[in-house]
Parts: C-alpha cells; structure tokens; sequence
DNA sequence: ATGCAAATGATAATCGTTCTTATTTGCATT
DNA sequence: AATGCAAATAAGAACGATTATCATTTGCAT
C-alpha cells in the first residue's frame, strides 16, 4: 500500500530504518504501538535500528501525516497508522487490547458543548476503560 | 469546608505538609494543579515542603478520594478537589484555562457503544483541546 | 566514482516521577 | 510537660520515557 514513495512525497528520503519503520506499521497486526514496541519488535527480526532513531522516525512521520499518536493513561506514546479518519478508542484494562469507534452522536454533542462554552473546537481524545468480556482477554501484564 | 478531620477520616495523620497541600486546593483560583506548580506556590508563599513529599501527598490524595487525577497531553499529572461528581474537561489551546462540562447525552452514548462492542466499562477521559474566544485569553506560554 | 547534506546510532542529558534512607514529627502514654 | 515510637518528611539517588549531542555513515545528485 504505501511504498517508498510516500517517504520522498513528505520530504522525507528512503532511508532503512525509515522503511522498516514503515513496513512495520503496514504488515504488523497490532496497529497501536509505542516507540519501545517498534524497536524491541524489529530487533526481534534481526533488523537493527538505534532507539534514538525509532523516535525521530516516528514523530516524523507524524509530522508527515503518516502515523497518528495517542496518549494513553500509561504515560507512553502510542502510534497508529493513519486511516485518514477520526476515531476514538476503548482500551481493556486487562490485556490492554485497543478497539476503536465513531460514535456520529458524540462528535456532534462536542461540537455543541464546546461552542456553548465559548470555544473554538480543534481536537479531542476520548480514551473508555473497560474490561473486555473476551473469553479469550490474555490478562497481558 | 475540609477540616483537619477529613484527612484523619481518610486514615492520614493531619501532618504540616499535608494540611498545607488541602489548604491550597481548597483556597486556589485554580482548580487543576500539577504536582510542580503545589510545589512552587508553597515555596511562593513561604512554606517550604520537599517536592517528593508533594508527589507522596498528592497521590495519597488521589486514594484517599480528597483528589482527582488528571492525565493532560502535556505529560504531567494534574489534580483536582473532588466535588463528587464526573465531568470532563475542555483545554485552551491558547492559555491553557480548563473548563469543565458534563453531557448526559454523551456519557449515556459512551455506555451504549461500549457495551456493544462487548467491553464493561469502568471509566473513561475526553478532553477537548480548543481555542477560546475569550478576548481576555492571556495566551501563556 | 565523488561529494556532501542529511540521517543514523551510541551515548549523555532532560523531565516528570518514584524510591531510599537518615532525620523529624504527630500523638498517645506516662 | 517529658518520653517513646510508628509514621511522615526531605534530600538526593534512581528510574523510565523521551530528546539532544555529535562523530560516523548513507542516500543520492552530480
Ligand atoms: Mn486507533
Ligand atoms: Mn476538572
Ligand atoms: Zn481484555
Ligand atoms: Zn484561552
């Protein structure tokens, strides 16, 4: 899906670490990962990049418009590829599994509230904390 | 409003540092403070307490539900007096002023779409990062 | 093939927060 | 009011996530 060219439209050159970085969003099964799940995730797989450049990489796809980052209650950042949409996510307590959700209702509520209060409305995050009734919820530490 | 007795309620022996660190919720202008920002204004008003005494209290606080913790973008904790209640916070982009609000229409939606995903929820954060169109918005860095 | 700006990676530094530990304090008991 | 002692404090070390520094390497245009 995307390819090396995406680097370059974002002014950014193809260098290894950057498609590996890249490689791993589109191919991995878990879409939100911090900088310490990339790295340690790639090292696994034998290709070896510096922590230091995990970090630049990611915020620069940030920057690029690439990823998006969350912010989770647990104090590290966590990265997504982005879909191009807005979404809002449901994090289980247990197994720390991410599901993510549009609700057209409560964007619309924000919106309203907002501009009552006096507000000109530019982002927001709604993180839900739940447990997920998965039998199979792997209660991962 | 809170005495001496609320922390001796709690369990907390009504120590120096802990009665100032109500004192201060209780009596300040702003209601969401962050440990280091306690930490200054005592220091301010010359009442000298250590910083890791400030951390310790804020969190026995937090257990002890006198406080509400806050998770900002910015990183850093930020408390608040329980008033008992739930509400969620919109923040100036601009001047970092928090409002509160609550929308019974939102929370019931937030219920509605978790459960149909199959998760129980516990709780949940929404803030919205706005500009307000305050004319007297100070614009702190 | 060459040159060079841009990128990398090892390491040091920073920031918010927690831990450690010697000293002090609240407070119940004489 | 003096004593005893568990609990709390404060200074600094330690920590985890992230950013900055800078010598070395790499992509890529010539
Ligand atoms: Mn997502
Ligand atoms: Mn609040
Ligand atoms: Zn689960
Ligand atoms: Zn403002």
């Amino acid at each position: 899906m995307h390819q090396p060219d995406h680097l370059k439209n974002a002014g950014l050159k193809s260098t290894l670490p950057r498609l590996k970085v890249l490689n791993l969003f589109e191919t991995s099964t878990e879409r939100h990962m911090s900088a310490e799940d990339v790295y340690k995730i790639l090292l696994n797989g034998g290709e070896d990049v510096g922590l230091a450049t995990v970090y630049r990489v990611l915020t620069q796809f940030e920057q690029a418009g690439l990823l998006v980052r969350q912010h989770f209650e647990n104090g590290k950042s966590v990265f997504e590829l982005n879909k191009g949409d807005h979404h809002d996510h449901i994090v289980c307590l247990q197994c720390g599994h991410v599901e993510e959700f549009y609700d057209k209702a409560i964007e619309a509520r924000q919106e309203k509230v907002t501009a009552e209060l006096g507000f000109a409305i530019r982002e927001h995050s709604l993180h839900i904390y739940a447990d997920c009734i998965n039998k199979k919820c792997p209660r991962k530490p």
